[in-house]
DNA sequence: TATAGGCCGAATAAAAATACCGGTATAGTT
DNA sequence: AACTATACCGGTATTTTTATTCGGCCTATA
């Protein structure tokens, strides 16, 4: 009936986008790409860190064109292993 | 200080997102659609009706994925017209 | 009848996105 | 040495939104 709290591997999986934005960002201040993709600083930084395992799609499509990164690329790093459900 | 009301511009992105969403969907039924990606059925007609109009990007991706759309074909699409901020 | 698909509104807990504060660490300047 | 600026981190507080379930209602069709 309510929203369901977010699952350790939801959690993982955050963390790991976070990482990779991170690593795209490279050399680049928070703040100048916080900019430039239209968001705050503390919320970059907080993806960044995972501490926002399920960050809107738009705030990720704003910050793969900064960086330059794919998002097909990013969802399919993000989750690595699926679950491989048997018929 | 606290998180900013979603303009006019951003429901209208949503509202684009759901349209592509629900024309990649097909003839497949919502429940079939919505169970395969891990997802309600209810949460899933809100998006495509754009009534969530900022969901989450992994929430997207599984979506994506069952659809077999891109996402950055669905980012682009959904954001049409950068401001063209002039320098 | 009844079954399947879809639409809508209400209610709810959890989470996003934001701002502010202090702290740490490094690099450059006076 | 003292000061300044930049950059990052963690926590708190706040409002808005998501994602979910439930119930009802409608339409087509077997």
């Amino acid at each position: 009936m309510v929203r369901p709290p977010l699952t350790p591997e939801e959690r993982l999986r955050g963390e790991q986008l976070g990482v990779m934005l991170r690593q795209a960002r490279g050399a680049r201040s928070i703040v100048e790409v916080a900019t430039a993709a239209g968001m705050s600083a503390e919320t970059l930084r907080k993806i960044e860190t995972g501490r926002i395992a399920t960050p809107a799609f738009f705030t990720i499509a704003a910050l793969a064109d900064v960086l330059d990164v794919s998002l097909d690329h990013l969802a399919v790093r993000a989750v690595p292993a699926t679950p491989a459900m048997p018929t």
